[in-house]
DNA sequence: AAACTATTCAATAACTTTATTGAATAGTTT
DNA sequence: AAACTATTCAATAAAGTTATTGAATAGTTT
């Protein structure tokens, strides 16, 4: 083998996995499965995909080996086959954020028409933290608390938020979270507190970025 | 607005970027730029590319916002637009290289084929580096070399090194290094130096990887 | 063993990407 | 202004990707 084509196939072999991302629903199913394992069922429910178009985008994924899967009952589970897949996803979503204008302005339009209110970082939160208090809600599925959570979150839906807004402080401040920066459950959260007088902030990244970091996390 | 919109608007956005990075030459293009700036000329030479096609790729990336361009007389240059691009770039290579046993296979066939030794990454040079004196060269063209190179390491292209080696020491360990993990120029010089009887050990890395690491750097 | 069920497969049509030409363009130099 | 030159554009054919069906499969439960 020559120098040219052990070039050739090396970035070919990168170019495939790369492909492999390199679709909107598939992305989209990245950043479930960051949150822990999912069914082919539930995976085609929260991307709003037919389960055939769903379970042929796994295959994708599978040949790619960026994700694994193990049975349950009759169900079929498929995660991440490891960190390194969602410190990809991390990467190419850090670049399109700050490389595509249009990105952004989607992001921030969309949540100033609905929410019109700041975010903080996982780095301001931590600073923060140093100085006061906060009480930090997890406003996934319960099902995602329980596969891994910040340690100390408290869990509380989104769905059930509103009938227990009484279990949080009035005073110190509330932290939400959900699943990412393009999660809009810790934006609902917080337009919801904050209707009701409560002193609430979004957390702009979610679970998974806190995990990546190697912050303290708790499970069950 | 609606929710389901709103992702579909950004995770399309994100596989847009994501789908500019997916091919080969691309991505060899992307790991030549890591370097510095090139004219399309070099760039096509570089990857072995008739000149229409390199252009035609560079446009898919300058497109996606991963290439700006700047005009030097008759040439036109590219380079990265920014370090989120070389980030984005060694994501994928780290989850190809860890992911896909075929890459790691080609990689250390081609080097065993060839040069039968091993490699030092960038982190054990720096403990070895704590505890003894070691020699860094840069085997890179010396354009490249010019444009940043490792703080202290000598420039001896691959080609002039047959000529030069008596400038270095036949004591102390010399450590290879050039554009990156599959960059071969490294793996050349230490199988031309060994057979000389130095001692010789080449970097994994590139320039770029440890640059991005805020180790120290110098110019020209 | 039969019934059931979640998932995968297969076929196809619409769409996108890529390589290959050769011509066109936008600069620079003379 | 003319000549030159590096780069881009345009057209096209071949190859690859995706959504949409409906049928097939491989398990599990009864």
């Amino acid at each position: 083998m020559n120098k040219r084509e052990f070039k050739d196939r090396v970035y070919g072999e990168l170019a495939r996995i790369t492909k492999s991302l390199a679709n909107p629903h598939r992305l989209e199913i990245i950043e479930l499965l960051a949150q822990g394992d999912f069914s082919v069922e539930q995976i085609a429910e929260q991307t709003s995909l037919p389960i055939a178009n769903a379970s042929q985008h796994l295959q994708v994924l599978k040949q790619a080996q960026l994700v694994d899967i193990n049975r349950q009952g009759n169900f079929i589970h498929y995660r991440l086959a490891n960190s390194n897949v969602f410190k990809a996803w991390k990467a190419l979503r850090e670049l399109g954020v700050e490389r595509i204008a249009t990105i952004e302005k989607l992001v921030t339009d969309f949540r100033q028409s609905k929410f019109k209110f700041e975010s903080v970082t996982i780095e301001g939160l931590l600073q923060r933290l140093e100085s006061r208090k906060v009480t930090i809600i997890d406003v996934r599925p319960t099902t995602e608390f329980n596969k891994g959570h910040i340690a100390n979150a408290i869990s509380i839906p989104i769905s059930e938020l509103k009938e227990r807004m009484t279990e949080l402080p009035k005073r110190t401040e509330i932290i939400a979270y959900c699943r990412g920066p393009f999660c809009v459950y810790a934006d609902e959260a917080v337009a919801i507190l904050k209707k009701a007088g409560y002193k609430a902030t979004r957390l702009e990244e979610g679970f998974p970025d806190w995990s990546l970091m190697g912050l303290p996390i708790e499970m069950n």
